[in-house]
This record gives C-alpha cells, structure tokens and sequence, in this order.
DNA sequence: TTCTCAGATGCAAGTGAATTGCAGCTGCTT
DNA sequence: AAGCAGCTGCAATTCACTTGCATCTGAGAA
C-alpha cells in the first residue's frame, strides 16, 4: 500500500536523524511534505486539528524537524515562522529560492546564480568565507506574479 | 559645523515627509546613517540609552521613519526587526545583505550581482516578473566568519 | 515673540505568539 | 519484557512588541 510505505519512509527519515518517529512528528512532516507551499505553525495545528494534539507539540515537531534538517523554518518577512519540508535534492544552497513578501510562497530559481566579485573596492573587508565557498543558502525576496 | 549641518539637513528630511523633527528621531536617524548594517530595535535602544528614551518612543520613531520612507524595516529570516537608514543611492534591492544564520549579523555585499539567466530550461514557468524587473531584495544566508 | 494644538512622548498596562517546566507517557533498544 | 531517554500535554511564563492615556512640545499662525 503506497500511503503506509509512504509513512514507514518518513518514520525511517527521521529516525535517521535522531529522531523518535512519533504519531505528531510523522504527520507534521507527512502534512509539509503534502503542501506545495510553506505552512505557519498555525497552519499546521489547524490542519492537524482532528488530532487534538497540542500546539506545543507541534511547535515543537516543527522546531525539531528544522534542527534536523528534513524542515526549513523561514520569516519571509511577516513576522510569521513558515515551515516547508526539504526533500533530499534540495540541500540548502543548492539553488537560490525566491520568496514572496506577500504570500510566502517559495518557488525555486534554478536559472539564476550569483556571481561575487573578489572585491578590493568594497568599503570594508571582504565578504565572508562562507559566500565565497558558497556554503550559504541565497532568498530572493519579492512580490510573485500573483501577489503583484 | 558639519555635524550641525547634517543635523538640519536630517530635520529637513523628516520634516518634509510630515514628520516633526524631534530629538528622539532625529537621533534615531542619525544612528541608523551612521550605522553600516542594519539595526534591530534593541541595538537601537541600547545605543541611545544613555538619553532614557523609552524604548517604545524609539519603536514608534523607528515604525514613522519606515512609513516615511526614510528607513527600511525587514526581517532577514531570524524573526527579528531590522531597521536600515534608506540613503538616495540606496534603495532597495539595490544591494544583498548577509545575513548569518547563527547570530544574526547583518552585513551588506556591495561587491555581489545576481544574474538572471533568461530559462528556457527552467522545471517550472520562468522566474517571477519581480526578479527580471529588479524589484527584489536578496539575502546570503550562512555563517559569518566569527560564527564558522 | 507668543499662542495653539496636532503630533509626540513617557509610563504603564495589555497582547499574543513563542517558549519552558514538569509530571506522566511511549518509542525503541537491549 | 523491561528500562529509559525522549516526547507529550498542560499550564505558566517570557518577551517583544503594541496600545491607552495624560502630559509635553515642535512648528506654523497671529
């Protein structure tokens, strides 16, 4: 059955990481995985509301699972936490991600690269090692086209 | 007197959005142009304190500024406010910011471009209108030097 | 210069999402 | 089957803003 094969990988994912694969833990990552877009912690408990489970519980699921990577929590800019699940090929850094001011929506922007000038001209020092190993993960903040 | 003169030259700004130049704000301001990376409300506070403001005058000096347009007031994904002196050479989108990830500096790149490849290739649909259009901000985020 | 008042400030109280403490459960390892 | 480190629910707390209100004050009018 592809749900319940479904469930068995993502309780293996997590445990992968440490992680006990627990009733909420399992459907919070389930529910983000399910979602083409970010969702905020109140977006998830109301979701997941059937289940009576606590909001602290599933802050914490959300928190837990960002700690271990397999969840990206972000702020695009509202002051709202939004959580998005990372699937295994989309490391952080990968590839810059554009996201929307308004909606939050995240999309992905494969086309795009940063070039960094080794700079004497800048005003002071250098960027640092991190850009330039580009161990760094690029947003690109805007309004998307249906937020225009 | 320089200083003297940059002072008027802040009043006359903020008087000319509609906003009365009052010392708070004015001190407001000159710290955040004399600032080279964004500021949150705390920093601000903290660096003014020796003056008593309150700190929610200082908060709604820095609010009345962002809404005059004279300072920029982002999140740069930590969930935190940052307040930025807007100068004419600096609009936004006109540079990317640093963010680190672990402490939450804030650092400007002057010396980095984006460029956008026109994609054909692209997985899904071309890039939002916003991104050709320029009217984005863009954030590096990784780990500053001191927190590698 | 003095007058006047809309706008600004200080203080204190309110708000609400995020976080934590803790006692009682429960995966999961042995 | 047993034990425990890790989770959960509940409640309380924290903390960063936000607001209400009485009191000042910048700046245009007289």
């Amino acid at each position: 059955m592809a749900v319940r094969q479904n469930l068995d990988e993502l309780r293996g994912l997590v445990r992968a990481k440490g992680l006990r694969a627990t009733p909420s833990r399992i459907a919070v990552l389930e529910l983000l995985r399910a979602s083409d877009s970010p969702m905020s912690h109140g977006d998830v408990a109301d979701r997941l509301a059937t289940q009576a489970w606590d909001r602290a519980t599933i802050y914490r699921n959300l928190t837990d699972l960002a700690e271990a990577g397999l969840v990206r929590r972000t702020d695009v800019g509202d002051h709202v936490w939004r959580f998005e699940a990372m699937s295994d090929d989309h490391e952080a850094g990968a590839h810059p991600h554009f996201v929307c001011t308004e909606c939050g929506t995240v999309e992905c922007l494969p086309e795009i690269e940063l070039a960094v000038r080794s700079s004497r001209t800048a005003s002071r020092g250098k960027p640092p090692r991190a850009v330039k190993q580009r161990q760094v993960e690029v947003h690109v903040r805007g309004l998307c086209d249906a937020c225009q």
